[in-house]
DNA sequence: CCTGTGCATAATCTGAGGTTATGCCCCTCA
DNA sequence: TGAGGGGCATAACCTCAGATTATGCACAGG
């Protein structure tokens, strides 16, 4: 126990006597702290009564400070003033440190671009630093990233997981090229179209062969039209109408609702797993990096769908 | 209201915390506190909440402070130890101001009690240490004794002196002790009542002996019913009645205006001497010492008379 | 004199902060 | 490996510090 406990049995007198000496009264002080003017009196009191100190002089009409209460007042209204700054300054550092986020650059374009107004509204004072990446294993700690996005399982070592959107691939075209070029009426048809396709570097994903064969096509011998570095680029082919292209369904919903994209066919494949939110264990985390992926989760990606 | 108390909302959670941050311990906190560690786990959640700081690392068996909580911890320990630091010099420096007087126990309740609620409205800020003394001898320097009073010429060594009252003896009663046992006509006719008397260890007063050889009443013999250990005492014991006593006239002053006692003779003695108030020569006066005896001689005792 | 203002006090109330019981997770030791 | 201990977290419940309401007193001003 602090000492000055021993002397201010509640350092909550002190704020009573701040606001009492600030302005010089005590019923100003019970409106501005919302409590009676009684309650102002009785704990005025007893901070004189635990320090001995006289430090109010008390007259019908007028309350003043004696020199002692003076003094308090003063080396009060620092302490406070300091303290407030100090936690102020944490709070600011705190929720104005850059949050560093990794996704893939499709979820940025196709997903994350389009909400982020909503997310600066909510938070204006949270600053994110974009990153796009072509890569799943990256160490978050390492890279100092502090919150990222993972297809899989949710479970990884060192790794914080909460479930965002379920893995839902499907074909999407441009309406134009439907009307052009269908209708197509099964999944088979699909092999007598341009077939947008996507490979990355150092990340597989779904592709056209394994696509059709969940759908019992064989598949002999695949042309590929046109292959991409990442989804980004194949779904906006498509949507240029240049062909057929393979679209998660959080990525292509934009699109999609702005009639863009269409599903020339129903079948779609859910592959049992979901993209989460990932988050480094080892270390606190921002509070710019909570609120973040808050708000992912608030998004309800499956929901939307 | 502070603006701390929006970010703190209790500043007893300060309290908890650096206890808290100090001993690396909840547990060892709540010891140190005289609560539980529940309740100590739950207050430091409260303030982490409420500033939104992560302010302690739990691991099981280790407890450590964030950086954010290194720093508040500090800068709160700086904080309480500058208001202990404010709040005991401020009590040190009160406790100098404190007026340290010492009175007989009868002049300290026939006379000062009566009228000390007058000297307290005009100087509030004065605080009193009343000391009760049975001897006129005391070492003021010493016995770190600020004024006193002393029967006598005035001329004490190491002594300043003020005039206060004039020594005046008279014989006094109650009115019903008058009515069933009077009327007295002279001096000589005291010989016939009970007679209070009292006899202080540590200092001679004028008794009855003394007060009727001046008034040329011889006395073989004298009988004494009560002899008490101080004048209030047989004063007391004449307002219930129980006889006639010596009074001094200021001592009695309140009581014979009250009507609670009679003087029974015209007669009284005037010892030549006078009470005196008397200060130490050796160190400069509080200033509250001067001013309690400059209100001790505009009370003007004698005039009072 | 009357009315309004503001601090003090007493009796009573109530919710912030405490308790008790329990759970979980670690670590140590036999 | 299992038992026991230590320490923070949580939930249900409790209680008293700090609050309220009602009233009194002393002033100031009209």
């Amino acid at each position: 126990m602090h000492r000055l406990r021993s002397l201010v049995p509640s350092a909550n007198y002190l704020f009573c006597f701040e606001a009492a000496a600030r302005r010089r009264s005590f019923t100003a002080a019970a409106q501005e702290l919302n409590v009676s003017q009684p309650a102002v009196s009785k704990t005025i009191r007893l901070l004189e009564e635990a320090t001995g100190l006289k430090l109010f002089r008390r007259d019908h009409t007028r309350l003043e400070l004696t020199a002692e209460g003076q003094r308090l007042y003063k080396e009060t209204q620092e302490a406070f003033d300091h303290l407030h700054m100090v936690i102020s300054s944490l709070q600011k550092k705190h929720s104005n440190d850059v949050v560093r986020v990794s996704f893939s650059a499709s979820f940025v374009q196709l997903w994350l671009l389009p909400r982020l107004k909503d997310f600066k509204a909510k938070h204006p004072d949270v600053s994110l630093r974009i990153e796009e990446s072509s890569r799943d294993d990256q160490d978050l700690v390492e890279e100092d990233i502090d919150l990222s996005a993972r297809l899989g399982n949710g479970k990884w070592p060192g790794i914080h997981s909460w479930r965002f959107v379920t893995e839902e691939v499907m074909p999407v075209c441009s309406p134009d090229y439907l009307r052009e070029h269908g209708p197509i009426h099964e999944p088979a048809d699909l092999l007598r179209h341009a077939l947008l396709n996507f490979e990355e570097r150092h990340r597989t994903r779904l592709g056209w062969r394994e696509w059709l064969e969940r759908h019992a096509v064989p598949v002999a011998r695949l042309k590929q039209d046109f292959v991409f570095t990442d989804a980004l680029g194949s779904i906006e082919a498509a949507v240029l109408g240049q062909g057929i292209a393979l679209g998660w369904k959080h990525l292509i919903h934009d699109h999609v609702q702005a009639g863009r994209l269409v599903l020339p066919l129903r079948e779609s494949y859910r592959s049992g797993q979901a993209v989460h939110i990932i988050m480094p264990a080892q270390r606190p985390p921002k509070r710019g990096a909570e609120l973040f992926r808050d708000w992912l989760i608030e998004q309800d990606a499956d929901g939307a769908a």
